[in-house]
DNA sequence: TTAAGAACAGGAACTATTCCTATTTTCTGT
DNA sequence: ACAGAAAATAGGAATAGTTCCTGTTCTTAA
């Protein structure tokens, strides 16, 4: 018996399915307007509330690197995203296009949109110190 | 006659001083509390400012990217970063580390301090749009 | 049916960052 | 060296994305 089921409110599900409707990655506020032509009452903090719980169950992506404001993606399939540094418009790479042997062919495509300019890359882990913390405490 | 000219002002200074004297990326308020020791009077807004503004001289490297907060970083060679999950704290990591050949040797060493446990890979680029744009307007 | 827990709407609070304004400092040309 | 112009500063207000709080409603399980 898991301590934890999915629990698939009406807020939550229309959320879903309006992130799965698009492949724009909006923001939360962009979800927001979504969703409220279907919910009229909804709050803001029930977006934020239920975005951070789908993401949590793993339904979606969150994007908290790009741009100023997070944004969210429901297609969980392996990818990379751009950006557009003029107008915050993000768009999909596929899985591959970090290798430079296949980046002339499989980039074709999302360069005839995107010109690419830059890339971020970041490692995360954890450190010393909080491994130890967590042996101990 | 070059139109804009490095000036730095005594605050400017320091600030970069205070930034090249560590290696803990700090963020805008703890470069604000070095700083402080030695400029009581300075504001947080200066510090903001001029941390843009050495930024944008390329004499110091912004990382907008990391947690919640800017960090700073006065070591410009190529390197990249690594951020524990659970308390922040960022280190730096050899600038060919991405590289899986290399990985296993040139990462045992930041491997004993971090344990790493993913990365995040974003481009950077121009969408078409604001290119149109660009040329017409 | 009822009690307990989870989720909700609405709005206040928080906080990193930016913006504003009057004042001070720095630079430039004479 | 000096006067005017331009830039930078201190201090604090404003902004905005996100989180938190409270009272109410909904869902679940016994």
């Amino acid at each position: 018996m898991p301590t934890t089921c999915l629990r698939l409110t009406p807020q939550r599900n229309i959320i879903l399915e309006e992130l799965r409707g698009t492949r724009s990655h909006p923001t939360a506020d962009e979800v927001y307007d979504m969703v409220r032509r279907r919910l009229p009452h909804i709050s803001l903090g029930t977006i934020y509330r239920n975005l951070d719980y789908l993401h949590a169950q793993g339904l979606i992506r969150k994007l908290d690197k790009i741009g100023s404001q997070m944004r969210f993606d429901a297609s969980m399939d392996p990818h990379l995203h751009i950006c557009c540094m003029e107008c915050g418009k993000v768009g999909d790479l596929p899985e591959d296009a970090a290798s430079v042997s296949v980046r002339q062919e499989a980039m074709l495509d999302a360069e005839k949109t995107f010109q690419i300019t830059g890339h971020w890359l970041e490692f995360h882990g954890v450190c010393s110190d909080c491994r130890t913390k967590g042996k101990i405490g």
